[in-house]
DNA sequence: TCAAAAGTGTTAAGTTTACACCCATGA
DNA sequence: TCATGGGTGTAAACTTAACACTTTTGA
């Protein structure tokens, strides 16, 4: 079936590398792999794997994440291809980024220590593979502008949160501190953010109210606007 | 100098496709190719090309907008890299999106006229192969968002323009009117946008300023804003 | 009893929007 | 002389930012 056309034309490896990120003790954590293979084995790397044939290259992304972390269902977005001649000393790979936003508890510990990997602070990185670090900081800058324009934060954050660690969350990701009382006065704006009756008494003795999101009002308030 | 532990993998065809956008009438045009061999022969069509062997992919976008334009150092930007199975109904081909923005006069005819290429109004465009439309639309959006965080507009316009034209393309990117006296006062505060002493006597009787997008200017007082 | 986080409104500053008329010129 | 696009300022509405004290409770 295929035209002799395509035929002469080269073909290349193409792998999806995920940038997982996570929010715990306040910090946004980035989940890295000591790559268990040469070329370069042992240094810190992004997870990643070849596309497969008859595989949709979205596909390919939740596949590398479920296999690190074992979900199902998480926020990604594409950050985009690379494709320098030379950014894999190994041999030519095409590869695309995406970034996963999860609620760090619901990972799977033992897959991700299977793979070797662990939770690094954003703040705190290691050198990384090849451009790796490249894809981190587009995928910083999309998650940086996207927080201004969607609620996604809450896929970092359990289903039930305190407006202070959600707070917490925003002012990590924009890298600057937010007054608590506009921020709160945003948010209870946003009818889509709603206060439960639980409250939570580990972050302080006091105990905060637990907050949770609810998608399909979310949704319906989207149509509003439009 | 291929590891053994990358060859087991597949392999695939990878391309660019160019969103190539012009401004002209008042019109935000797209640059569509007729497709000149099979599958789908005939078929509106981005411009795309195959990656080569030793080609980084940005250069490839570079190329293939070369091939088709005679233009060299244009605005060009990644919109991702679409992977779907069978997107191309010839055979798989993970293919990646750019957008370039260019200054229709300087369009070389005779090359696009070779490569049967036509600028179709971007408000009217006809059904397109593949999952073109698609890209089509991301490049739009990203440029609508774009549009309103860098002046990248100036890359549609000949190097001296005026007032109105601006806002003319302003108003067909961001498909709404906008006020004449709100828009001038933005744009008088933006220092890199320098009036000179010519005169445009073309498009009114009056005759309008000319100004002029002063690079330098723009890199400083992005300087600033860190 | 006190340290630590939760919760709560008002005012000033800045930004964005709405709005209407005169000007210069070529046809 | 008149039709066409060029050019100009002000006030209201809205949004964002700054700011400080009281509450609850476990240690």
């Amino acid at each position: 079936m295929t035209p002799p056309f395509y035929g002469q034309y080269p073909k290349f490896h193409v792998a999806v590398d995920c940038i997982i990120l996570g929010f715990e003790g306040g910090q946004l954590k980035l989940l890295l792999q000591k790559r268990p293979f040469e070329p370069r084995q042992g240094e810190w790397s992004l997870m990643g794997g070849f596309v497969k044939r008859n595989e949709d290259i979205d596909v390919a992304a939740e596949r590398v994440l479920n296999q690190l972390t074992g979900l199902h269902g998480i926020y990604m977005k594409q950050v985009g291809a690379f494709g320098s001649v030379n950014r894999d000393s190994g041999d030519r790979v095409i590869s695309v980024a995406y970034f996963a936003l999860v609620d760090i508890a619901k990972v799977n510990n033992d897959l991700n220590h299977q793979h070797s990997a662990y939770w690094e602070d954003i703040s705190a990185l290691p050198p990384l593979l090849f451009d790796h670090k490249e894809m981190v900081e587009k995928a910083l800058y999309r998650l940086r502008t996207l927080l201004h324009s969607r609620p996604v934060g809450f896929n970092l954050l359990p289903p039930l949160f305190t407006l202070s660690q959600l707070q917490q969350l925003y002012e990590v990701i924009l890298g600057r501190d937010i007054d608590k009382r506009n921020f709160r006065k945003r948010i209870s704006e946003m009818e889509f953010i709603e206060k439960t009756k639980l409250i939570d008494k580990v972050n302080s003795k006091r105990g905060a109210a637990l907050y949770q999101f609810n998608k399909s009002v979310y949704e319906e308030s989207k149509l509003f606007k439009l």
